[in-house]
DNA sequence: TAGATTGTTAATCGATTAACAATC
DNA sequence: TAGATTGTTAATCGATTAACAATC
């Protein structure tokens, strides 16, 4: 829906400000302050300035204000920010309260250690169920091959994959058509996306075990 | 030591050209590359310039140019970069041939699929040891109090925490005095180094599906 | 009201890209 | 040699920080 924004631009009926689409660096920050904010909450911590977040994180302040402002009005001056309702906002964008349901095609070990992080242990995120793996938790299990009959039922959003690497591209085209919108992908391989509207985090596990390998090797390197 | 370079500077005997530091960009690049590069070898290709390699990267030739000269002279104008070669020099950036030893405190899941993963399978780094574990592979595994008495023996760099938040903050002086230098901590919380000279990467295992929940829903908001 | 703190605009800094001389 | 492609310098772009007027 386009509307003309131009007339009466003064007295915009319209409440939500026209702002620039938020940087890929900004979002690459948000699970970081709602995990912080997650601490203020269990803390007790009402309310806090941006200073005091920036102190607490470790990054200055301006970015904080401009991070946030990018998504709306979330704070009052002269006052900071209401803990409770940053962490919701925050929430809300990470799209934590839409009720994601995820299933888990394959379950390797990988797909065990992220059911027991913070977005599942919270109910951030909903296991829903297992194809072609071990049942876990009160997922009900079943086969790869059931997945055409069962996962459209489920209704779930979100897959997470651990199988072998072609095993995990042949399958994105079924779970496209199954309602997957996104794909948390564990098989240490690139996966491309059967279609434009399906997003797929390629996760590469050791990764930071490398980096960290690096840091290790490069603080000997400091002669002078 | 420091040597006067001014003296004689057209004429300098030393090979190793006076680089500026690698940016914390560049370098978080690494592991991707010599992803890129281990493929290339076994498919068979010996030779790569870098707008080849670029183009497979989907990422532009200047960049990999530029991050490639950080580090040393690896490629031949005309030519472009062999890739053993380049592969190889990567692999010795990252500390990956240093014969890195890896102890593992605790052995969650996340520990268990880290040694599932490329780095490990090749043998890059060496799964050395257990300690408050269930023994896993061919590695011995000891009680968390046989940590003083037998890990200085063993002679590892690194290690990999899966224990709960407190303990894992508490173990790091014994680590650090047990030859430890970089910790690969999963334990969902921050840790902070117990001296300057600790390396800790903090690995937020449900960042990636948090973000993928953002793309999931963001993707849903664009109406016009 | 006075003090505090935001959202935002302007200034700085760093990272990426483009261009090209050096050279294999 | 001629063609290809690097390493590097200069130009552009984007992200971070600083400053401050708006305002609770």
């Amino acid at each position: 829906m386009k509307r003309i924004d131009q007339v009466k631009g003064t007295f915009d009926q319209n409440k939500e400000k026209r702002r620039t689409a938020p940087s890929a660096s900004t979002v690459k920050r948000l699970p970081r302050y709602h995990r912080y904010l997650a601490r203020l909450l269990s803390e007790g911590t009402l309310r806090i300035s941006s200073t005091a977040l920036a102190e607490r994180m470790h990054v200055t302040a301006s970015q904080i204000r401009q991070d946030l402002a990018v998504f709306g009005d979330f704070g009052q001056q002269g006052y900071g920010y209401n803990v409770r309702y940053l962490h919701h906002k925050i929430s809300r964008i990470l799209g934590l309260t839409a009720g994601h349901r995820v299933v888990f095609i394959g379950m390797g070990d990988a797909a065990r250690a992220l059911l027991s992080s913070p977005v599942f242990v919270r109910g951030d995120l909903q296991a829903a169920a297992v194809f072609g793996g071990d049942a876990v938790g009160e997922m009900p299990a079943y086969s790869l091959a059931d997945m055409e009959r069962e996962l459209p039922a489920i209704g779930a959003t979100i897959a997470v994959v651990s199988l072998s690497a072609e095993a995990a591209q042949a399958c994105l085209p079924t779970l496209a058509a199954c309602g997957i919108r996104g794909v948390l992908n564990y098989t240490h391989t690139h996966l491309t996306p059967p279609d434009e509207t399906m997003k797929i985090q390629n996760v590469y596990l050791d990764e930071p075990c490398l980096l960290l390998s690096y840091q290790v090797g490069a603080s000997e390197e400091n002669e002078d």
